[in-house]
DNA sequence: GATGAATGAGCATTCATTCAT
DNA sequence: TATGAATGAATGCTCATTCAT
């Protein structure tokens, strides 16, 4: 039996979703806007999702999904972690670069969601992290990065670099090109700002 | 006649706000249950703020002065540029660590605001973010820091640092001890993560 | 062809329909879950029901039937007048007492459907309340029962009391014997509470 | 400090509820219509009800009252058993046929209420049938009742028949005149049917 | 006859803000 | 200044019914 997710609809309404919480904002992007954008009555949408938050739950699975699979697809290809350190900030900087939307969405609309729905989102985020600690921890052990490395302070520095780099160019309406900033984002993560 | 915000209620109604907040959650935090907390009438709220928004401004920029000056006076007192950037995060971890009432505030709640109100909430956090450019370009000058840094990486990656490593430790309930990490966190942004 | 009243899924739908709504209350009696019970699809309900109202009133019209039927016998077997409201109590109370969702059914939740279908339900109770009539007519006829007797009030009476008594036990979750209140009952409807 | 029981407001809802339920039925008396019948907010409605059922509820209550004072009157001025009931059948005939919408209101819309709230309606009239109770108690003890007499039954007789007999008239249309009725409905209840 | 995915109208409730006192 | 009763706009979700297959 098909599964909800794989059917048609269900992408359909995901990408509407991204599409008007971008447009509108969070807290204007009602239900009956969504469907119209996807095309479907309002209750079609209650065939796919049992509520308006399963609707921003799954946008953030559906899309996050999608790095998550790239930054594995790096690990299995790329043994050095330099290289995985890099292609992985390129890696989410091309993502949100290529879909203006969506980087609308997880930079800023999906942040105005209330602290559930937030920890929710985290769940999801977790298994992007705990790739990140994989490639730290390989880092560590074959002595490409500093012995003694804290992994939970050093995902943070590096998903926190990451993220306030995004947020910046997103609230700045995306006017510079992102995607040349991996190498000195890279560069800053691997050395720091120390002379 | 004195500015508002010296008169007792402004602050009174300001540090309702925080209580409120923090314990309610921002989509809780009615201005009627504000103004329950401050001991005023719900349409006194009014004679000192312009609505809603302009408290929640206010919250921000009271709080945030405190980070500013006690920065101010860091740079005012220490010239080295390592110094400066370890008191910075330590003042930055130890006042939140002093209010966890704040803490939850600054790091989750107002970030429920809508993107217009963050767009004015990130005015108030750049007179901040100068003070931290001016450390990132003292010490370029004097050669402590790599020569040509990108100021504005480094100063993304120093505040998504620490952003994200007092977020982290907020959404763990505060349940280890933050002012430890602060040499971590400094080594990690003046040396990077390699070997 | 035979009349859709006789086909199974015509009577598999109105006990589908009698079952739901007493293990779910009439407010939560979606077509839906009677078309699951009743083993067809929701849109099978509409070849043999014209709308949902239509269920209703069959449920009714069905059930009533019996009592109707009963009824009938009795009046063919019993000329004495007492004899026959004895039985006929005691008829009412059994059917109800030996089907236990369909005594749920009558008494309280078919009462919350709104006014133009409690008309159409009473059109189907006529038919009931005009045996008793012929009960009170031939009563008065034969001088079993006091002259000039005003029949629709007569008939008010021990319709009013049969059906509080019942209603009273329903709301008790049935939790005394229904069945041995008759006697009590068509005692005082024969007599009435005077010494 | 003055309950809001007692504001006009409150009694100004409740009468509109009243009105709008008698005139558009239970299942369309939406809160708005309530509040521009009354003259006020939607939003005040909320000042006076904590919801949609509260309203109801109170409807049932304020309006029981007047029945409950009226009995609790002829009790104390009538010691007699017979005329106890006969004024007492009397006083509910009265009061209805004084407030056709009331009628309507308690006769029919609000027993389309769910189970949930019809149990609430029935515990304010528990007060009603109480007295009631004591009625027939006394009239058992002075001997004027039959010895023996059950005295639940009886109070379902009692009230079974009162209330099928201004059902049907509220369902007639109210054409004929309830308050006619009286003597012969007490003199049904006193003798019963029996020549 | 039978299916079940799709439809879309309809409504209780909250809460920031006002303004008469 | 200060009050707090009153306002009224705005929206997620359900479910009876349809109709293409």
């Amino acid at each position: 039996m098909k599964v909800k997710r794989d059917k048609p609809k269900y992408k359909q309404i995901v990408d509407a979703a991204v599409i008007v919480i971008a447009e509108n904002g969070y807290h204007q992007a009602q239900v009956s806007k969504i469907a119209k954008e996807a095309g479907v009555a309002d209750g079609t949408i209650y065939l796919y999702f049992k509520n308006k938050e399963d609707i921003l739950i799954s946008v953030f699975r559906e899309k996050m999904a999608i790095f998550v699979h790239n930054l594995q697809v790096i690990l299995d290809n790329n043994k050095d972690t330099s290289d995985r350190l890099l292609k992985m900030i390129d890696n989410h900087f091309r993502v949100l670069h290529d879909d203006r939307h969506l980087a609308i969405v997880t930079q800023l609309e999906l942040r105005q969601s209330n602290k559930e729905l937030r920890l929710r989102i985290n769940e999801v985020l977790k298994e992007y992290l705990s790739l990140l600690d994989t490639i730290l921890r390989d880092g560590i052990e074959n002595g490409e990065l500093v012995a003694g490395l804290d992994v939970r302070l050093a995902r943070q520095m590096v998903f926190g670099t990451i993220d306030e780099t995004i947020t910046s160019w997103v609230m700045n309406d995306q006017k510079y090109d992102l995607m040349k900033l991996s190498p000195e984002v890279h560069k800053l993560i691997m050395n720091g700002v120390k002379a």
